[in-house]
DNA sequence: GCCCTAAGTGAATCATATG
DNA sequence: ACATATGATTCACTTAGGG
């Protein structure tokens, strides 16, 4: 069975399966119109640049600079590039989950149109994302700096779409344990990865690198999620999709590019789920009621808290609420008072003593939290 | 003779002299429409961003941040910021000489406004080009990628302005002898040259680091040109261009930045000729997240590590962490975690197995090195 | 003077569950 | 819908103050 399909399969088979991990063969806009509305998690766009290059570029050597200048990357005006992008990305919003993300790559030729048109749209921009690139092409005749990045957007489908995935985490310790910046650093596709054909040409102008989309993935989605991608090309998506345990759909007009990518992503092999796992947020863990550690024996009623300094000393009630002199409140709240401010952690805030040591009571909130998972496991 | 002037001087006296190195008062637009047109040869423009803040923030020890709050930065909708920023880019446009350029500095909040504003009006873009922070502010909820970067815009006044002025050789000779690329790394204002008033407060809420104007101006002006800066606020572009030998003109509407402009620039004193030398961003050895290593394939998710006498083995996630048994987290929480310490340097800890050889995969961060010093750092 | 620690801060579109 | 309560969350650098 191909994973290449065509308009028609859409309506007559309206099932989830019937266009997951396939490439689907028309015009963006047309066959965004034909899937599901709210059914894609993630969107990875790189539409046409718009690039307005003159006439042919030379290197010093006079060997002519292969250029973009493939048909579908021509538009008359900035009116109808725009017009196409904001048709395009309306057809998107269209298609993606409430709670999805979507992200655009460009250079200064259109990122600038299509970020005002997202704007416009209403969708709601989260970051732009640097691709600082490792080798660029130079600046041949030494009249600008050299344009050694790209731009990516990246985006909720609305303002008030606050529940969107953002593995935090993973990325934060997979970079040092601080926090992942807004400028990534990757070489460009090159060497091996680079799809050639049987000339040695390459098959698609702007291939992206695999890296790049990982990291996307590994940052937007979770495992199982749908990540769709309306200017499929040579399918990088696809193929870093498929490695990482997402689904994918393609969109791609042109026949040459779809055979290239399905090939190229008949050959990838998954990664085992193991490898797939994701850090966890702690607000992703279970919810532990104070009072919860007293019923189940952790902390007894009259046990004296005090933060780390020893400043400032309360007393654990029967039903889960502590007592600095006459005031009673929630740890959180009494851990606010005592400190002047507005709102408090009283888990990390309040300690109690356990053989001569302090220890904040979050330790026992683990402790309770493993006897969650290991009832529920 | 006060450097700062008022309107009505421009009409009386029209001779160059009278308003060059001066500070005019006034709305930005009504100012640059009494200029003479083609007068000034190049203008760096850091316009309000629009930042749509909602609610305080509060870093996690609860304090506030100083948010950007200030009336001149509110805008009722995107309609009225695209009126106001066609209407001050169309006065810009009139007073550049025909082969002057113009710089625009923004971030994700309305750089795309801007930037397609500037191509609507047929401002030519030549470069986008990325102020990399060396010391962003963090993201404190962990929603979003840490916001490390701003962009600017530098275009020339029309697409056939061929020859406008661009420095090729002192941008190549400042950056090791390689073409100056299009990222750029410089920390933001901080310490003796932030302004404060009699209260150590911050004067103005967004002034930028004399090193990026500088770099602006070295690449872009020859001595004795004019740089038009119609959002002048604490004035960072005409102590730079006074101290680099150009000629400024400031156009703002706040008397207290006013004020303090005009007292920063008297004390600056110009460099000679010869010291007109760039500065460059001193950097220790680039950080390399273990994550780059999976996404550029020196390592590959599942392989397994080891301490070097094996006593402990663990497993590589492709989002960069690492798991023993049920636990995962960074290479260095993991280290920690096994030997029971608080730190771990997980570079020199954690080996693989190359060739029936044991080593550390700080072998790897260093190829991957060799790659990030090749892009700059 | 130096060394160490604590406190402060920068263009920020920075929650979610429950009642 | 709105109000309330819980509780998750920070990097690089500068400055001030104590020893």
């Amino acid at each position: 069975m191909s994973a290449v399909r065509r308009l028609e399969d859409l309506s007559s088979r309206p099932h989830r399966a019937e266009w997951l991990d396939t490439i689907l063969k028309g015009d963006c806009i047309a066959v965004l119109d034909r899937l599901p509305e709210k059914s894609v998690d993630v969107i990875f766009a790189d539409p046409p640049y718009n690039l307005q290059l003159g006439g042919d570029l030379h290197r010093p050597d006079q060997s002519k600079v292969d250029a973009v200048d493939d048909a579908w990357d021509q538009f008359e005006s900035f009116q109808a590039y725009d017009a196409f992008t904001r048709a395009w990305l309306l057809a998107a919003k269209r298609v993606l989950k409430p709670n999805g993300t979507i992200w655009v790559i460009g250079s200064y030729h259109n990122i600038f149109r299509v970020g005002a048109t997202m704007q416009d749209l209403g969708y709601w921009l989260l970051n732009d994302v640097v691709w600082r690139k490792t080798n660029p092409m130079p600046n041949f005749r030494g009249r600008r700096f050299q344009n050694a990045h790209e731009t990516m957007i990246w985006a909720s489908r609305d303002k008030d779409a606050k529940n969107y995935t953002f593995n935090y985490e993973s990325m934060k310790a997979a970079n040092e344990d601080v926090q992942m910046r807004s400028d990534w650093l990757f070489p460009i596709c090159t060497g091996a990865e680079r799809l050639k054909d049987e000339n040695g040409k390459k098959v698609h102008p702007t291939q992206k690198p695999e890296a790049l989309l990982a990291r996307v993935m590994l940052a937007s989605t979770k495992p199982g999620d749908v990540v769709l991608d309306p200017f499929f090309g040579s399918g990088t998506t696809g193929a870093v999709a498929k490695r990482l345990g997402r689904h994918f759909v393609g969109v791609e007009r042109d026949q040459t590019y779809i055979d290239a990518a399905h090939e190229r992503i008949a050959g990838i092999e998954p990664l085992e789920q193991a490898a797939l796992k994701l850090m966890t947020a702690k607000r992703a863990e279970p919810r532990v009621a104070f009072v919860s550690l007293i019923e189940s024996g952790l902390i007894a009623p009259g046990t004296r808290l005090t933060d780390s300094k020893k400043r400032w000393t309360a007393s654990v009630r029967a039903d889960g609420t502590i007592t600095i002199g006459q005031e009673a409140g929630s740890i959180h709240r009494m851990g606010a008072r005592v400190q002047g401010l507005d709102a408090c952690n009283g888990w990390t805030f309040w300690h109690f003593e356990d053989e001569g040591a302090l220890k904040p009571i979050d330790e026992l909130r683990k402790t309770a939290r493993q006897a969650i998972a290991a009832a529920g496991a």
